[in-house]
DNA sequence: AGCCACTGGGGTAATTGGGGTT
DNA sequence: ACTGTCCCAATTACCCCAGTGG
C-alpha cells in the first residue's frame, strides 16, 4: 500500500502573508506588492474571493537572500 | 485544532476539514470560509449541529490548482 | 452537570483589487 | 521603468452572543 501523504508538502505552503503585510517587510505600498505580482516576481495564491496571499519562505529569501528554514511537521 | 494532523493520515477520500482549518490553509478569518460556503464557492458536509466541514481534496485543490494523491489501492 | 475551544449567526470596520493618474 | 496616490466596488477582518463539538 504506497502512500500519498498529506504532510511532505515541498516549500511548506503553510505559511502565507497578506498584501500588507509583505508590503510593511518591503517598506512599500501594498499596490507595489500587487505590481510585483502581476509581473510574476512573486508568486501567489489567490483567495476564492481574488485577494492574493503570499508564501513567506519566497519573501523571506527575497528579502535576505536566505533561504527560511522548514517547519517540522 | 491542529491543523497538521501529523499522525498519519494518508489522505483519504472523506477527509473532511474545520473551517478553521482551511482558514489557516488559505490565510484568511474562518468567517470568510464560511463566506464561501455560503457563496457556494466551496461545497460543505454539515454536522448534525449545523456546523461546516470541508473535503480536504477540494481545498488543496483550490489552493495550488494541482489535484492530490490518493491512496493507491 | 460543567468546562472550553470552535462555530454560526449578525453587524460594522479595515484591506484589497482594479483602473487611472501623478 | 518604477512607485505612490485617488477613486470605487468587492472582499475580508473583527466585534458581539448563543449553540455545538469533544
Amino acid at each position: 500500500m504506497a502512500i500519498a501523504t498529506t504532510h511532505e508538502t515541498p516549500l511548506q505552503q503553510g505559511a502565507l502573508l497578506t498584501p500588507g503585510e509583505v508590503a510593511v517587510l518591503f517598506r512599500v505600498d501594498p499596490k507595489t506588492v500587487t505590481r510585483w505580482a502581476q509581473a510574476g516576481k512573486l508568486s501567489a495564491v489567490r483567495t476564492l474571493g481574488g485577494h492574493r496571499r503570499f508564501h513567506e519562505a519566497e519573501v523571506r529569501q527575497l528579502l535576505t537572500g536566505v533561504p527560511q528554514q522548514r517547519v517540522s511537521e
